[in-house]
DNA sequence: GCGACTGTACCGTCCAGACGGTACAGATTG
DNA sequence: CAATCTGTACCGTCTGGACGGTACAGTCGC
């Protein structure tokens, strides 16, 4: 639930850039400063130079770590994704598909503002760019597969999955204005689906 | 200066478009070769002059009718979503709030390829600058003010349509693997949950 | 002395927008 | 009906700035 490995190789540091050598984490540091410009200033404004800025770094240094700023991109965006998928499948020990697609629910509506809006960022930034959106397209692919495994519960599993999904686009891009309540209703109905397709339950 | 001869001309600009005055229409021609140039290339490449290049006019016409790049944008996303709304609007006469939501379901999933792919692209140049989704986010307030308007259905059609929304824009960004047996076992499945609805129906 | 940077200078490119000019279509006037 | 004026619809060019990326000499610390 809480945060957990987020990076894909170190730890994540404390703040403050120190003045010496940085060590390995740089990187982790470069990622969680790109993070927080993204999620401050959208991911239009999002140059290397100010990236570096809000590293604490010079322009060289960040180009030390990600040699081009696409590399930076698909870094963010892979580790946004792994954070992801750590955080739903250490949710529960989802034995069955019906379990992971519960905790992927979970997880998805109840996904932090920050994450959202990084999400958000993120999304604009690499829509632009069809070949950065590959970590996406194999992330669904996945949740695809698990979905086709539920073998005649697929169609209306798929229906939560991307009732989910467009949830959580909307408020991405600031569409949705459902109140809290609303919320709490809509995921109430999304339950009461997932619990449909219990096994051992009714028909299709 | 000079008379007659002087002519450092370049051509006499015997051009494919029509001569003289275009009149009204060169607006829409503008917007069609834009979207179509969008269609072609995607949103990242779209530039004021590639667009007056598609519209056979120079960067200076384009920017006669369209003052800024933004408006041009503007222009072009109310124009699609006018299309849109007008589109499932028409779909049959559509009493019930019921009955538009079967119609939008039905005009999402089966909006022809070039729809979504303009769409697509709109969304991802437009996505970059939040104020540029202000048509949009009110185009989703009126869906959810019919949801809201169904009373105890509220819940469960909303997932319907956040479900509509979620294929579309996973489609949108080239993210869906599924088959087109698949996706017309989803639609199977979305129609079934919007019968439930239906008035006269059952559950609550 | 090597790896991890800093800092600056610079290049090539792209692009939005400004600007001045051109072509022509009426309306006005004598 | 001709000369003149006016407004619309454009054309072509230019500028100013941003941005990604390169190059490279120098610094700091282990």
């Amino acid at each position: 639930m809480a945060q957990s490995h987020v990076d894909t190789e170190v730890v994540p540091s404390d703040r403050t850039p120190p003045k010496g050598t940085r060590s390995t984490n740089t990187r982790a540091h470069i990622l969680d400063a790109a993070e927080e410009f993204v999620l401050e200033h959208g991911g239009r404004e999002l140059t290397l130079e100010q990236v570096a800025k809000a590293a604490g770094l010079s322009k060289g240094g960040v180009l030390y770590h990600f040699p081009t700023k696409t590399a930076l991109l698909q870094t963010m965006l892979a580790r946004l994704l792994d954070y992801v998928e750590a955080e739903f499948q250490a949710g529960v020990g989802d034995t069955t598909p019906q379990d992971r697609l519960m905790a992927y629910t979970h997880v998805s509506l109840h996904a932090n503002e920050k994450d959202k809006r990084l999400g958000a960022a993120l999304l604009a930034v690499l829509a632009e760019d069809p070949k950065l959106l590959e970590p996406l397209r194999t992330f669904y692919r996945k949740r695809f597969a698990e979905l086709r495994s539920l073998g005649p519960h697929f169609g209306r599993a798929t229906v939560i999955l991307l009732a989910v999904e467009g949830l959580f686009m909307l408020e991405l891009l600031g569409l949705s204005d459902l109140s809290s309540q609303e919320r709490g209703t809509l995921e109430w109905a999304l339950r009461a689906l997932v619990d449909a397709e219990a096994p051992g339950g009714n028909d299709a």
